[in-house]
DNA sequence: CATGGGATTGACT
DNA sequence: GTCAATCCCATGC
């Protein structure tokens, strides 16, 4: 599979949030279309990379085109791809997947991750990863591939396999943060079925 | 060493 | 609309 190389995260963080609709992320059998992105920089309050340098943020500072996982309300792996110049925390949270391929093999990790009492009725293929915690579940992307590369593995990004026109591509607020709400770093494809709520 | 806060989700009123 | 689950890590004593 072509994977996307350093160069392409090594630009300007909101840029790369942007140019990743449309592409896609596999991680073995289990692969999506990105259809929402959020941008975080260390110069917002938003970005874990503005507390400076700690062991939580070394990926985050470190070299572009790497995966950087975290546990969200000690609950969820939420997974983004680093960005810029090593020194700069920046990174690009992935919010939504449009699913691809495994569909039946997601859905099955996303039942097996479903708290006690859940779940009256079936996953539809809608709920398998529309949300960052969601996807991370699906494709079973977890905290120890903090740190992997993009383009090696084991979670791969691949290019856009057809043009994406300006409209196509909607800005707004980031969502579920308490600080710097106003930047319109959140992308996402419009129309798209997959998008989160 | 103790405490508190989340880049969320899913159930429930 | 409200709320709890649950854990890593930053901060402060």
């Amino acid at each position: 599979m072509a994977t996307l190389d350093r160069a392409f995260y090594e630009r300007p963080v909101v840029e790369v949030a942007r140019d990743l609709i449309g592409c896609s992320v596999r991680h073995g059998p289990t692969s999506g279309l990105i259809v929402e992105t959020e941008a975080y920089h260390d110069s917002e309050p938003a970005c874990h990379a503005f507390a400076g340098l700690t062991p939580r943020t070394e990926t985050l500072f470190g070299a572009a085109g790497r995966a950087y996982v975290y546990r969200s309300y000690g609950i969820h792996a939420l997974f983004n791809a680093v960005c810029e110049a090593e020194g700069v925390g920046a990174a690009v949270l992935i919010r939504a997947l449009a699913p691809l391929r495994g569909t039946e093999l997601m859905r099955a990790r996303r039942e097996a991750a479903a708290p006690r009492g859940a779940r009256l009725r079936a996953l539809t293929d809608r709920d398998l990863c529309s949300g960052p915690g969601k996807l991370t579940q699906a494709l079973g992307i977890e905290l120890r591939l903090n740190g992997s590369s993009l383009a090696r593995g084991p979670v791969l990004v691949g290019p856009r396999t057809r043009r994406w026109t300006e409209t196509e591509i909607l800005a707004g607020p980031r969502i579920g943060i308490t600080k710097a709400v106003e930047l319109p770093w959140r992308f996402w494809a419009a129309g798209e079925r997959n998008v989160s709520r």
